[in-house]
DNA sequence: TAGTGATCATAG
DNA sequence: CTATGATCACTA
């Protein structure tokens, strides 16, 4: 089996994510020759880089799907021993202008989770970075319930938005999705808008999966296979 | 210890 | 700054 080879269809991009499933991070690295860091704290995004340039995907990243060609988007998630989800899952910036014509289902979160490939991998802190085991695939697209419940917190969040009230907006709200910050610290600003309509300056947002919401879909895999 | 708010690296 | 990739870490 190639790594970092381009997949043709899906299947062939599914079984290359199956085939690395068992393998160390630390193997995956080194038939990759890409060296790895003593932790995660300034590589955050290191384990997504990994999976993405094992499987083929341009690690260079745009604004489009990693594999454009098959409307696929990779998503790589740390679990615990017993396989639930340690972090929320980020998904996308939270349009704060121009956002009046938005809707779900032209919107990016929608669009970005159409269609996923759940890579599940070891997360633990106490697993050295180079020994967390690679899981089991999932290709997953959202049922009509998660894409029901996806689409009230958006349209919920997104109002709050368009009409302003940034300042009411928290980490606690929405039941599946919720809206935290997403800039390099909390002095990063970007362009927004006011209850009056007013152009201001704001911390950047993005929207992020809960973990009860991303443990359903890794939960629901394991009973598919029984 | 869970969850929210904060943070890190890099390319363009 | 935006968009890619996310996890860290403080506090209730």
């Amino acid at each position: 089996m190639q790594l970092a080879t381009f997949s043709t269809t899906e299947q062939e991009l599914l079984q290359k994510a199956q085939w690395i499933a068992g393998f160390t991070l630390g193997e995956i690295a080194q038939q990759l020759n890409m060296p790895v860091p003593a932790d995660l704290t300034r590589d955050k995004g290191w384990v997504g880089i990994l999976i993405e340039t094992a499987l083929g995907a341009k690690a260079g990243s745009k604004p489009e799907q990693d594999f454009a060609h098959l409307g696929i988007e990779l998503k790589t998630i740390p679990v615990n021993a017993k396989g639930m989800p340690l972090e929320t899952t980020f998904v996308s910036l939270a349009p704060l202008t121009q956002n009046s014509g938005i809707t779900w289902q032209t919107s990016h979160v929608k669009h970005k989770l159409q269609r996923v490939l759940w890579v599940p991998v070891e997360g633990e802190r106490a697993i050295p970075l180079a020994q967390r085991h690679i899981g089991m695939p999932i290709l997953w697209s959202p049922s009509p319930t998660q894409d029901q419940q996806l689409q009230r917190d958006w349209e919920e969040l997104m109002e709050l938005i368009v009409l302003g009230r940034l300042n009411e907006i928290n980490a606690t709200l929405g039941e599946v999705l919720q809206l935290r910050p997403k800039g390099k610290n909390r002095q990063a600003l970007t362009n927004a808008i006011n209850q009056k309509g007013e152009p201001i300056q704001s911390l950047p947002l993005g929207f992020y999966l809960r973990k009860n919401f991303t443990s359903e879909i890794l939960q629901n895999f394991l009973y598919s296979t029984l």
